[in-house]
DNA sequence: GTTGAGCGTT
């Protein structure tokens, strides 16, 4: 059958770009979300009368309004207010968070590990892969040395910072396995700021499943990982993109499914080899914001205005090259592992079966279609109200060696 | 039943 794709953009007078649909001609947010992360949503507007309308959503489920998306350009949705602070900014407000970025996007790109590579993959097969992506300048099989048998895992870089930027932030369908591709642990050093962008999800139940809990919590900020623990433990992990999500939700009872599931703080890992060097406040009053329970809710925009003290120019520049204090705290944006998550095949990383190839091609996939997630909205309250506190504030969230 | 995989012979 041939594929539909819906056009999609950021803004009404941007470039759309195409986002396949589903058999039935619903699209997924998380497709959506996929190549617009943070996304909760679409609007269009309606040609006859002027006026913009929203598409309907069910469940993570985008439904084409009278049945058919035609070629109008819909326009991504983020989230507002509440808990998420994703809402894409615009390039000229040049604060301390695009300043950031901007830095990043000439950051020097390093290897990603890629997990999860059928044992038949071969350099030539990965290569040819990502080169959809951008340039690629080595790839990597990691092999047993006797056997020369595959290890399951290998490398991969890129020329352009972008292009990496672009590979993290989803899954990879490679020889009929999906696989993540991550920066490994060793390089996880100082360009990857990490406060706690991981919540512990406690009292779920077994019939939860990772793209739910996905499509769940997308609602708050982009997921950028989902595990949970095999066997059935009743505890799962979300890791957000963004570590103001994640500690707004702390705290809560959010209903998933008609579950109550308790949200936490996850704690370190043991062995945890990627944590924050020693956080010394820097130049602008250490870290302490958001730390924990509620209060969050920031005036949307993170990061410059360190309740009111806002920043200029050469205090940014200081910032920007000796304490990364403050990176951490603006640091946006740089997802981890997957976001793709169509609703297709199994958990993001769950136990590997490796009944896969070797012997033939035999990896099955459950198809996707709709998962019928009854969640009853977002219980959550994480107060919305103004920002008050919060950053100058020390109230010693352990924050520092909070790895992942 | 509330705290988690796998990481590179350069």
């Amino acid at each position: 059958m041939a594929e539909l794709y819906i056009r999609v953009a950021e803004d009404e007078n941007e470039e759309p770009m195409e986002i396949p649909s589903e058999d039935d001609g619903t699209v997924l947010l998380s497709t959506v979300a996929a190549q617009f992360p943070g996304a909760c949503g679409l609007r269009y507007r309606n040609p006859v009368s002027q006026c913009m309308r929203g598409v309907r959503l069910v469940e993570g489920i985008l439904h084409a309004p009278e049945n058919d998306w035609g070629s109008l350009v819909y326009v991504v949705n983020y989230p507002k207010g509440k808990v998420c602070f994703h809402n894409k900014r615009k390039m000229d407000e040049m604060d301390a968070a695009s300043a950031v970025k901007m830095k990043r996007s000439i950051e020097k790109t390093s290897d990603l590990i890629i997990l999860g590579l059928p044992w038949k993959t071969s350099e030539q097969d990965l290569k040819d892969y990502f080169a959809t992506f951008g340039e690629v300048i080595m790839v990597q099989v990691k092999r047993d040395v006797k056997t020369g048998n595959s290890k399951g895992f290998g490398f991969v870089r890129f020329t352009e910072y972008e292009t990496q930027s672009k590979v993290i932030s989803q899954r990879h369908m490679i020889d009929g396995r999906w696989c993540d591709c991550k920066l490994p642990n060793s390089k996880a050093g100082p360009d990857e700021p990490m406060r706690s962008r991981k919540i512990f999800v406690g009292r779920c139940t077994e019939d939860i499943t990772t793209d739910e809990l996905r499509q769940f919590f997308m609602q708050y900020g982009e997921v950028t990982d989902v595990f949970i623990p095999k066997p059935f433990r009743a505890f799962a992990f979300v890791t957000f993109a963004d570590d103001q999500v994640a500690s707004a939700l702390c705290g809560e009872d959010l209903i998933i499914k008609g579950v109550s599931v308790h949200i936490s703080n996850a704690e370190p890992k043991h062995n945890n080899s990627r944590q924050m060097m020693d956080r010394g406040a820097g130049a602008f009053g250490g870290q302490g914001y958001g730390g924990g329970r509620g209060g969050l809710g920031s005036s949307g925009s993170s990061g410059v205005n360190f309740g009111g003290l806002s920043l200029n120019p050469a205090m940014m520049a200081a910032a920007l090259q000796s304490s990364w204090g403050m990176m951490g705290m603006l640091a946006n944006q740089q997802g981890q592992t997957n976001s793709a998550g169509t609703a297709a095949a199994g958990q993001t990383s769950a136990t590997r079966d490796q009944s896969q190839a070797y012997s033939s091609n035999s990896t099955s996939y459950s198809s996707p279609s709709s998962a019928s997630l009854g969640w009853a909205a977002g219980t959550n309250s994480a107060s919305s109200s103004g920002f008050s506190s919060g950053f100058g504030t020390s109230m010693e969230s352990k924050s520092s060696g909070w790895g992942m």
